[in-house]
DNA sequence: TAGGGCTGTTCGTCAAATCGAACGAATCGT
DNA sequence: ACGATTCGTTCGATTTGACGAACAGCCCTA
């Protein structure tokens, strides 16, 4: 994503114009699928203006690509992080840890954690940014993860998700309870 | 995610206010840090109008949240699917199970699958959506996964991310293998 | 009660985004 | 070779978004 809101017309200008090879339609009927003036369209993917959400909407469904993605860079690359690696959060109460495998890059809107997580006191979770959505599959081990008041015994394969914006746990009931977290900001 | 372009306005007043609550700040000093008119910022909470995205960006700049929140209704569910629950794909090769546990609802911009694969004939999977990205993390067994011509081998906890436009493959090298796919409609 | 500080709204003005038409260039078919 | 069609760009005219000031309402204090 731009750092300033100045990079952000060019952004899009880019974004307009592989989209729009992409589909292999031309300027004009881009324009009149969206049913803005082509001039308008021409002078958006030379990076001059500034367009009003209405029009980047209109083009996004003429173009058949989600809103976002006009605003957001392509990325795309492969990377791999073995068991051992990347960057681990321990908890404060210890017997759980937390490897980022694919941290929020800006303008994205999810991480992606692998936990692994020892029996002992609960591990607490104060609630997260608003909005935020949490996807937790077992991988091995037991445990019981939700929300602290409505938490749900898992077992290796079982899938849960829940709002992240309340207080939630992470509590393992077996020795060395392994699962992936996809942490949404929806 | 609006239907149409028309909604998109009101979508975004509605965005704006609960994010403006959220935040506890007064509309004059969202509109004092986002560095626009309070009087602009006040039109666009009411409904009237048709922001820029120099606009939207300098507030969500200012609210603290991602660019697509604006446009973006909320949303959060509880919900548990048990291993041997959920709609289960079965690949063409068979020895392959695919198991959607959060499809991508409207707005949104990634699925969540659970993966059991058997070892056979390599799955190979034709691209998808432009822009897909796709990230794997192993819970059991040993697999060959990637594109199909740079393909890792992942171990128990491994992870992997790749695009998921370009031709790829899922290829078990022990029984039981199975883990977590993460398929991100950037 | 009068004052100051804050809230959010509404007004007129200006700049800019959008539009429609005309333009030169390139391709195609007769 | 010539018109016909399409391409993308540029131009002036119009619409509209963004701004700044003035506004009424609220709360607290002197």
């Amino acid at each position: 994503m731009a750092d300033n809101a100045a990079d952000v017309v060019s952004l899009i200008a880019a974004s307009l114009r592989r989209e729009r090879a992409r589909t292999g339609l031309s300027l004009t009927e881009v324009a009149r699928r969206a049913g803005i003036a082509k001039s308008t369209l021409s002078q958006l993917e030379s990076g001059t203006g500034n367009p009003s959400v209405e029009t980047l909407w209109a083009l996004g469904v003429a173009l058949g690509v989600p809103f976002s993605r006009l605003v957001d860079p392509p990325r795309r690359v492969i990377q791999v992080i073995r068991a051992g690696e990347g960057p681990v959060v321990h908890s404060e109460q210890a017997h759980y840890e937390a490897t980022m495998l694919a941290s929020c890059p800006p303008g994205a809107r999810r991480d992606i954690y692998r936990i692994c997580a020892q029996p002992g006191p609960p591990r607490a979770s104060q609630p997260h940014m608003p909005g935020t959505l949490e996807h937790l599959v077992l991988s091995t081990g037991r445990v019981l993860a939700g929300p602290t008041d409505e938490a749900v015994e898992l077992w290796p394969g079982d899938y849960v998700s829940y709002p992240g914006d309340v207080p939630h746990i992470f509590d393992a009931l077996e020795p060395d309870t392994t699962g992936v977290i996809v942490m949404e900001h929806v």
